[in-house]
DNA sequence: CGAGGATTTGAAGATAATCAAATCCCGTGG
DNA sequence: CCACGGGATTTGATTATCTTCAAATCCTCG
């Protein structure tokens, strides 16, 4: 197999994300998190909602033996943090430098916690689909195409590590990295650096993935 | 290994279930199905909340190559079919005969609606955890247990086929067969028969399952 | 009793994990 | 500016797990 010897940079930061409701508008304080700082964490009791304002987040649980299961990626403009217990079921840890406004729960947010929870469970639920009984290929496809529909014109930046990304999708970091080798040796996508890629073959990709 | 074979019948409904909120309150018609009967389809329009009077209801979702994932398992008590889009993302069908409340969704359910979507959530949560970078040991050992937790005395029936537990844990039904079978060799469980089973050395299947 | 679907079991093959090592990349300090 | 160090990533070889294909058995129901 060829090296994933990667294209020229030209550099694209993360896609100016989304057509945002009214997350931003939300009353709270915005507070910023160096990268890898924990915002809360799992066990902690549950009194606030968060809005992402800038940077990204990642949600993690731990098993006894040390696995690591990725819940969600958040971007500026998603809201995270919903559980349905008095505690947090998750550990949210920011990416990147973030800022995060938070909003303590009350009756007033009825509106934002009832958009928050059917966003959280669309999401949850893609992400169920991505897990089952998928190749490595096709979980490795979908997510990729996932990141790009996002940005601008097939690019996106990755927030995370290769071992993030394997422990969303359920894989072992290896088996990711080999996979996104394949793609590049195929040249259904490029990557200028390890975390910045542009799809070139979508249709195929999108085969791959089948969803 | 040897042959599953099955010790004599006792036999154990399904437990009767649960501490129910306000679900069987809820304004709106009840209806029947019976095995295998729809209740709505992927894509339908999403204008009701469903309570599960009596029986049990699965959702599915059918992928393009003709895998199929089961989003999750409904007994009585339960609130299924709320979606985040305006279409279902997955359908419902009644596993054996049912009963089910439908309530149309307006502004005077809200509670109601934040309630199923935190439960919703809840359910996501735990079955991604279930779905990702486990063994299949520890995907069945945890899907006992979590059956046997609902009924009483680690008794529990089954309501679905292998082909569920299979397409529920992402795995192949051969695979689940048999772990089952090694279960009971091990004499973790007992099954009375292939739908109905008592776990037996409760103390070991969660250290299988790892949790 | 017979038929057909569901379940179990066997054997072979495929996929992904694991263990191990090389390489890349980036910030740091000389 | 460039060498150095260390974490991240890639790659290789081997192994374990799970799937697939196939067939036997069980169970239910007419």
């Amino acid at each position: 197999m060829t090296p994933l010897r990667h294209a020229p940079v030209q550099n694209v930061g993360h896609a100016p994300l989304l057509p945002v409701g009214d997350c931003f508008s939300l009353p709270g304080v915005v507070l910023s998190y160096a990268q890898s700082e924990q915002i809360y964490a799992e066990g902690d009791r549950a009194h606030f909602l968060y809005a992402l304002v800038a940077g990204a987040v990642r949600t993690v649980r731990h098993s006894s033996d040390g696995r690591r299961q990725v819940g969600a990626f958040y971007y500026p403009g998603d809201l995270f943090g919903l559980e349905v217990d008095e505690q947090h079921a998750f550990t949210a840890e920011a990416m990147c430098p973030a800022q995060v406004r938070s909003v303590r729960l009350g009756s007033a947010e009825d509106r934002a916690i009832a958009q928050a929870a059917r966003r959280e469970l669309a999401r949850a639920h893609d992400h169920l689909a991505m897990l089952g009984r998928r190749s490595a290929e096709e979980k490795v496809a979908s997510f990729l195409l996932e990141l790009a529909h996002q940005g601008p014109r097939d690019h996106a930046a990755l927030q995370m590590s290769r071992q993030d990304m394997a422990d969303y999708l359920g894989l072992a970091l290896e088996t990711v990295s080999r996979v996104l080798s394949r793609f590049q040796d195929e040249n259904l996508v490029v990557f200028s650096s390890c975390r910045d890629f542009r799809i070139i073959q979508r249709s195929r990709l999108r085969c791959l993935a089948s969803t």
